[in-house]
RNA sequence: CGCGGGAUGGAGCAGCUUGGUAGCUCGUUGGGCUCAUAACCCGAAGGUCGUAGGUUCAAAUCCUACUCCCGCAACCA
């Protein structure tokens, strides 16, 4: 049996349509359960909505529909854009759907009755025209930071969670087991912002608002969003407080949750101090991804730099813009998008590396050999360096992306077309094919280099998953393999453009006038 | 002094833990080659490594102060 592995992506709040920024989690969960599979693993990766809360609630109500029609349309939309980055997560799921629904309101009467769960009153500072609690931090000038307006003190019933009881152990777990929180300087931020100055119990029922999930004992209060959306990490894999699935206890815990550095505080925080209560194991990593800006400035509709990914599919294609949302952000810093970068990457890259070497080395075999190359195996020494890179590469991207530096995988792959462009430059295959002594010579540096294609259109697999069976098809050949074979046979190929270059000013144009 | 991250040639980044010719990709420029998508290969220009001090034979790298940028600052997701 091969090794289970279980990722997630934190699940969209279905508010709005995602920008490219949000989508970029999906396509870094996705290059990684590719990965993972490729390499044998048993991977079940899952993604889906999170359909609850006030806020969703009033955006209903602006657009005149049911919150739940509302979410019904945002969520489809969020599916047909994962879909059109062409990801392959193994489920969508929806926090309204009615199981998990169900297994909440269990969860939430567990916890209560273990005792993590009272009644209390939540004392707060309230605004009445706008229906809304502050903390003090949030007031401007002491007033309401919405209406301006002044706040009053006011207090409501409410259940709480105990947290507080989970400090000292979360403090703990935390510090002896350095992967839990990526990367390093998000576990030092919870750590000393929020844990170690001590945490308060969480207020995890609300009045004020009807949708969402009802708490059982109490049909007043709704679940607070955040218990409701972290438990779909357990409630869809058939967790169950009275008994739970074979399929749970053999994916529990996860090995990876992949989230914004926005929301690490809920999963690094609430979330291990709720599957403790509930009596189960934590998460093996949380990794808080950074940001893709748009003109090193942050999405946001008011700022009107927002950019879709679905736009970007139509103007540059799938594996363009998974090409470069991966690449840009090789770790733990933000990174940057601008129509000129993303132009001027999928040129050099995709086009020159990649295409363009593809395209020269399958003509060449046609041109010199009818598209049917075997080893002759009259090597040089100058062969030797490309083979040795080659072979190297699959435990150099292993190393890559178990540091989850994916950024840094591709450019592995990109030093391997490198220097095969180079090796053509080194060989001059033209020159061998003007002699026919040479003939065999000139056989094996093409073999040389579709094998190199081969073993790198493999390895970008993950990463470009269409451009990569492309190659393929282009190669004929079926051979998934990652090293570099002696006697591999190639046989009727066909050359085809895989990256037309861009035009940059044309294209900028063409998109300006779109807006 | 709330916490944390960052500041390296035109752009984006690596190097800093374990001080010792400043590296990569892109862009610009000169040349080569012609199999190829004006592509590919080679060379060149371009950096007082945020500022000011300190430690040292030697600092981008260690220490101190300061400036600027960004994120977080809990019951909004």
């Amino acid at each position: 049996m091969d090794k289970k592995y279980y990722i997630t992506t934190a699940i969209a709040y279905t508010s709005g349509k995602p920008h490219i920024g949000n989508t970029y989690e999906i396509v870094l969960a996705d290059a990684i359960a590719r990965y993972k599979r490729m390499k044998g693993y048993d991977v079940y990766f899952q993604t889906g909505t999170d359909e609850h809360g006030e806020k969703i609630e009033l955006k209903a109500k602006e657009k005149g529909v049911t919150p739940k029609e509302f979410v019904d349309d945002v969520s489809n939309e969020i599916k047909r854009i994962w879909d059109i980055m062409n990801t392959s997560y193994d489920k969508f799921v929806r926090t309204t759907d009615p199981n998990h629904e169900r297994i909440v309101q269990k969860i939430f009467d567990k916890m209560y009755e273990n005792g993590d769960i009272y009644k209390g009153e939540y004392k707060g500072l309230y605004c009445t025209p706008c229906e809304s609690f502050w903390t003090s931090s949030q007031l401007v000038d002491g007033k309401c930071p919405d209406c301006g307006r002044f706040v009053e003190e006011k207090k409501e019933e409410a259940y709480f969670f105990r947290l507080s009881k989970y400090q000292d152990k979360l403090v703990e777990y935390i510090e002896s087991h350095p992967n839990f929180i990526k990367p390093e300087s998000r576990k030092n931020e919870m750590l000393n912002n929020f844990i170690k100055p001590g945490l308060q119990d969480l207020c995890v029922s609300r009045t004020s608002f009807d949708w969402g999930i009802p708490v059982d004992m109490d049909k007043k209060h709704v679940v607070y969003v955040w218990l409701d959306a972290l438990t779909n990490y357990i409630t869809n894999i058939g967790y169950d407080p009275d008994g739970s699935s074979d399929e749970f206890k053999y994916l529990w815990p996860a090995d990876l949750h992949l989230i914004g550095k926005d929301i690490i505080r809920f999963h690094t925080i609430y979330w291990p101090c709720f599957l403790w209560s509930l009596g189960l194991e934590l998460p093996k990593q949380v990794f808080g991804h950074p940001w893709l800006l748009t003109n090193s400035d942050k999405m946001s509709k008011s700022k009107g730099n927002t950019i879709y990914a679905d736009d970007l599919v139509e103007l540059f294609g799938v594996d363009a813009v998974r090409y470069y949302v991966l690449h840009e952000i090789p770790y733990a810093n933000d990174g940057n998008l601008t129509y000129e970068l993303l132009i001027e990457r999928t040129n050099a890259d995709l086009a020159n590396t990649l295409g363009n070497l593809v395209n020269r080395t399958i003509t060449m075999a046609n041109k010199y050999f009818n598209g049917s190359i075997i080893n002759k195996k009259v090597n040089e020494k100058i062969d030797d360096e490309l083979i040795k890179m080659v072979n190297a590469l699959d435990s150099r991207l292993e190393k890559k992306m178990d540091n989850l530096e994916i950024g840094f995988a591709l450019d592995e792959i990109f030093e391997v077309l490198r220097r095969s462009n180079k090796y053509i430059d080194e060989t001059m295959p033209w020159q061998l094919a003007k002699e026919e002594t040479k003939k065999d010579r000139l056989q094996t540096v093409l073999y040389n280099l579709l094998e190199s294609i081969r073993v790198c259109a493999n390895a970008l697999n993950p990463f470009l998953t269409k451009t990569s069976d492309e190659i393929l098809k282009q190669l004929n050949t079926s051979d998934k393999s990652l090293i570099f074979k002696e006697n591999n046979t190639y046989d009727n190929m066909k050359p085809e453009i895989l990256f037309e270059r861009i035009d940059k000013d044309k294209k900028i144009k063409e998109i300006e006038n779109v807006k």
